[in-house]
RNA sequence: GCCGAGGUGGCGAAACGGCAGACGCAGUGGACUCAAAAUCCACCGAGCGCAAGCUCAUGCGGGUUCAAGUCCCGCCCUCGGCACCA
């Protein structure tokens, strides 16, 4: 045995032989009881992994081995979610193709996982960008569309002039485009693919109960998915016979204090019954909203703007005509894009009339008899007044019975509404898996590809630019579109849209159970021993993204009864974001990327593995600072010399005393129920207070025990 | 604006309502060395004291309790999410 504590020789040799022993393979037997361990795959980009990215696969790393050594099977995979934009945009900014970038840069992060000691089982390797696997990403899509799930439809949707492309709600974040933080989305018409999540909505909510998530996540999905509960109604258009509003409202209460009617620039009606007299002021306003981006938008949020149509409603509750207006703060996108406004107990609509000079009456009093506040709206619940027959109800008294009248005189109903909207999953770029649909031009519509001539290829091609018409670079190849209708073999074109890269990862961890099986996308007896993932660890900006979809997948499957499980992930845990020494994001350009080849070069891959577990709270964010490496080093060297001492000593069989095995087993329990809870840096801490009191022990008195 | 997480030494941080600061980093003194590095030993929140010890300390102000970093009420600050959702 060398003198000296050196990783430089250890490391090398022990990762050799772990290879060699195939020591990291997927446990077979399945008597055992099994923990599958999964890391959000990574995309694989050309800057390699930094210190930062380690942070979120050596924690696990060490729970992987915990369990393996606690004589559990642990599935243990890595992959690459390489289709979509993060990986397209980078190639094109190098000129480069992702054809070949992406397997380049792949095996750059396995080298240097494998260089960090992490023990995957890497015959389970799976990259979505093969046709292996996309294959199977298409046929997902064709049992939803099968289920109903998928559907075709126009609508004004964002886009990123950046990546000249759709993109879903959940990938607008500020107002900018995901991929490109400084690039307001703006709106463009398309028909485009959707997934119906909605038709999931409440699923997906209560579902929640059954997960060992982070509290903030869930509700953050919670949030997103946003449930009220209200009443759909209609009041007639006044001077149009047939027409009507509908609109959603949240307190059908308040009926009889809406003084006016507001709809979405973008709602149909209003075409319809705007007055002659009105007309040029009204188009202007729409055309306006229009142009407005995102951001533009949210930026004069506080000045409410509008116009009047010239059109009025009939309120049937007071009997009275109300002016019809329209207003970019009424969503087209949610309830039906129009509302009733009660400016006396809803703000916005308060700063509405409140500008425009319109009626403000007051129905809700508060419950302890004083008056409202004349400066604003009473939004709270209270005792309705002014109102006919609701007078002297509480609020929810006072809801119920609207509702009752509303559907005896059949105007409306009792409902429901969401913030979240269908997940729209047509992208108008090259790489991602195409849409396995085909368009046939004579007779047949829209017509899925047969499973059975999966996959739809994605074709070579060497200029993929993104066109920006709004049609993908697909359409440009002729051998791609052109085809024949799978039903009746008469002429058709493909669709040319590519799946959002987000479908891709909607159902990775369902592959890893068998990798390379090719009769269906997973082996139904793999996943039933497998799945669902035991412990899944990743960043939080995935929280109304990636773990919103996957949920989603993974409930259509199990209606589909193709799984047994309704939730994919049961613990989920996010680790801490590291951010560079100066506190900013670790990036190339700003020069403050730590890498872990320079970290392993300089004080070796243990010592790394073990100051990312010691920096701090594993859930808390941290800026990097390498300063305390000395510590884990300087551990390990003690390790070293102690056992060192004791392989010199003969390895004494050793008689602890009573103290010592008291310590002994106290720093076990105390490791093993740290490591349990994710608390890696105090379990870390643990083992040097045990280090510490061993160290000065004589290696007879303590003996294997001790040491181990 | 709404929702959430957090605020403890010079620094990273610990702490079932029970001796605040475990474990480390940095620092100070010592041993070893011609010397340095490495290693080992000791000290290491602030103030007072030769010392035993005393006093003050967990963002701020109140409260509950024999006992509060921890529980309750009201503020301040930082970070994250949502952002006119009717």
């Amino acid at each position: 045995m060398d003198e000296r504590y050196d990783p430089k020789k250890i490391e090398p040799f022990w990762q050799a032989e772990w290879e060699r022993a195939k020591l990291y393979l997927t446990g077979q037997d399945r008597s055992r009881p099994k923990f599958y361990l999964l890391e959000m795959f990574p995309y694989p980009s050309g800057n390699g992994l930094s210190v930062g990215h380690l942070h979120n696969y050596v924690p696990p790393d060490v729970v992987g081995r915990f369990k393996r050594m606690t004589g559990f099977n642990v599935l243990h995979p890595m992959g690459w979610d390489a289709f979509g934009l993060p990986a397209e945009n980078e190639a094109l900014l190098k000129g480069l193709h992702p054809k070949q970038t992406v397997p380049q840069y792949a095996a750059n992060f396995k080298r240097q996982l494998k260089l960090s000691g992490c023990a995957y089982d890497w015959t389970r390797e799976i990259n979505s960008s093969e046709p292996g696997y996309y294959r199977w990403t298409q046929w997902f899509f064709l049992l939803l569309h099968k289920r109903g799930l998928a559907y075709r439809a126009v609508g004004s949707q964002w886009w990123c002039e950046e990546c000249r492309t759709i993109l879903a709600n959940e990938q607008v974040v500020n107002g900018c485009c995901w991929r490109h933080t400084e690039t307001p989305v703006t709106k463009k018409d398309l028909e485009q693919w959707y997934f119906r999540i909605t038709a999931y909505a409440d699923r997906l909510l209560e579902d929640l109960d059954l997960v060992d998530w982070p509290e903030p996540i869930k509700l953050m999905q919670r949030n997103w998915i946003g449930r009220s509960e209200g009443a759909e109604i209609a009041f007639p258009v006044a001077d149009h016979p047939g027409k009507e509003v509908r609109f959603f409202t949240t307190r059908p209460d308040t009926v009889f204090g809406v003084s006016f009617m507001v709809l979405a620039p973008e709602h149909p009606l209003v075409a319809e019954i705007t007055s002659d007299a009105q007309r040029a002021a009204v188009e202007e306003y729409v055309a306006q909203a229009r142009r407005q981006s995102e951001i533009e938008r949210l930026s004069t949020v506080k000045e409410k703007t509008g116009v009047f149509t010239g059109a009025y409603a009939y309120n049937p509750f007071t009997r009275k005509n109300i002016p019809i207006w329209i207003a970019d703060y009424v969503l087209m996108g949610y309830g039906t894009g129009a509302i009733m406004a009660a400016p006396g107990e809803d703000q916005r609509d308060f700063e509405f009339a409140t500008k425009y000079g319109l009626e403000i009456p007051r129905v809700t009093a508060p419950l302890d008899g004083s008056r409202p506040d004349p400066g604003c709206a009473f939004t709270e619940h209270g005792i309705t007044v002014n109102s006919g027959f609701l007078d002297r109800l509480k609020t929810a008294d006072a809801i119920k019975a609207v509702l009752r009248w509303i559907e005896e005189h059949r105007i409306g109903r009792p409902t429901v509404s969401y913030r979240m909207r269908d997940w729209l999953i047509s992208r108008q770029r090259y790489w991602g898996a195409p849409i396995p649909m085909v368009y046939c031009k004579r007779t047949c519509g829209i017509v899925p590809v047969p499973e059975d001539q999966l996959p739809v290829v994605l074709p070579d091609m060497r200029d993929y630019q993104p066109s920006g018409t709004g049609r993908s670079p697909l359409a440009n190849v002729p051998e791609f579109v052109n085809t024949t209708c799978p039903k009746c073999g008469g002429p058709a074109e493909r669709e040319t849209d590519t799946l959002d890269g987000f479908a891709c990862s909607s159902w990775y961890f369902l592959r890893f159970a068998s990798p390379h099986y090719d009769r269906a996308p997973f082996e139904r007896a793999a996943v039933d021993y497998w799945l669902p993932v035991d412990l899944y660890v990743g960043g939080a900006e995935h929280a109304v993204m990636h773990l919103l979809y996957a949920r989603m997948w993974t409930k259509v499957m199990f209606d589909a009864g193709l799984i047994n499980f309704k939730e994919p992930f049961l613990v989920l845990r996010n680790q801490g974001m590291v951010w560079a020494a100066d506190g900013q994001k670790m990036s190339k350009s700003r020069g403050n990327v730590v890498t872990p080849d320079s970290m392993i070069e300089k004080y070796g891959a243990d010592a790394l593995r073990l100051w990312e577990l010691f920096m701090g709270p594993f859930e808390e964010p941290t800026n990097w600072n390498e300063d305390g490496v000395t510590g884990t080093v300087r551990y390990l060297t003690r390790v070293w010399t102690m056992v060192r001492r004791y392989v010199e000593a003969g390895c004494p069989a050793g008689s602890p005393n009573a103290e010592t095995l008291r310590r002994a087993h106290k720093a076990i329990r105390t490791v093993t129920d740290h490591i349990e809870r994710q608390r890696f840096n105090t379990a870390l801490a643990a083992l040097m207070d045990q280090l510490n009191y061993a160290a000065r022990l004589d290696p007879a008195a303590i003996g294997r025990f001790a040491i181990e």
